[in-house]
DNA sequence: ATGTAATAGTTGAGTTTGTAACTAACAAGC
DNA sequence: GCTTGTTAGTTACAAACTCAACTATTACAT
């Protein structure tokens, strides 16, 4: 009966590992700023790159538009950002960091690179290399 | 303000990566056979394993029971796998696949291994290696 | 200018998930 | 025997996601 290795097919391995990888870190941003994975997406898009419309994050995070919609609409009522229309196309929205949201930005960031090098601590930063590399190759799509 | 490469950061890229990689995957089982993720994990464990129980998946698979309570009962209810109560013990079911599960495992473990090969298809045999040897090591948990 | 198509973003209905509480059966101590 | 605790699995309710439809605005073709 044993024909298939479940744990070496890469999508079911790459869940696992992703899921895994990411637990520690969701507590963080959950338990901490009641925050959910899409916000803290949406937090750090605009904290990397300072001003964006709801559609550039769409693009570049690969998630849907709905999504993008609901966690603005979420990080804006805790005054984590602002919208500003666009003075030459209405149709779009500006998005911004607030004061709050850069502080909740800064300090998530932070734990991030403490947690990815913990994470990578196993591995040999020539192995990291490799591993970040055949990563982006396999992450290479856009979904919508 | 380009300070966080978002995209070098572990949880984020192994997201990416998993859905990027999963997605053709999933037109499969969810097209053709309209199962949900964890349908399609519990397939194949009770395909690669035989005969087991909800908490051997659970364990095996690090889902939480009532995903696979709720998998288990769509799957009985399109006539995949069948319940058998123990003898001994009486809160214990054993789960095993059907005729038409096993030809559904046996169609879709197919899919995933030509499609395994296809997503390894850019990397050396040894890079290939190299990379799921890392990712078992990230995946190295136990979820619940 | 006017009709058609495209883009930005939101909303709503149905589905799936998450969390906790629940039933049922066994186990262990007294 | 009883009480208490544990394990197997299900269910209920709220939160989150999906997908399609919607409004508003701009772009383009005739």
């Amino acid at each position: 009966m044993t024909d298939f290795d479940l744990e070496k097919f890469l999508p079911y391995l790459l869940n696992q590992a992703a899921e895994a990888s990411s637990l520690a870190f969701q507590q963080v941003y959950k338990d901490r700023y009641g925050m959910l994975r899409n916000e803290w997406r949406v937090l750090f898009h605009l904290g990397i790159f300072g001003q964006m419309t709801a559609s550039d994050i769409s693009r570049r995070a690969g998630l849907h538009k709905t999504k993008i919609s609901r966690a603005v609409s979420k990080l804006e009522a805790r005054r984590f950002l602002t919208r500003e229309k666009d003075q030459h196309d209405r149709r779009i929205e500006h998005l911004r960091l607030t004061k709050a949201g850069k502080a909740a930005y800064t300090e998530l960031r932070d734990v991030a690179q403490s947690y990815d090098a913990a994470l990578l601590a196993e591995l040999s930063a020539y192995d990291a290399d490799q591993l970040k590399t055949m990563l982006i190759k396999l992450a290479g799509r856009q979904i919508s």
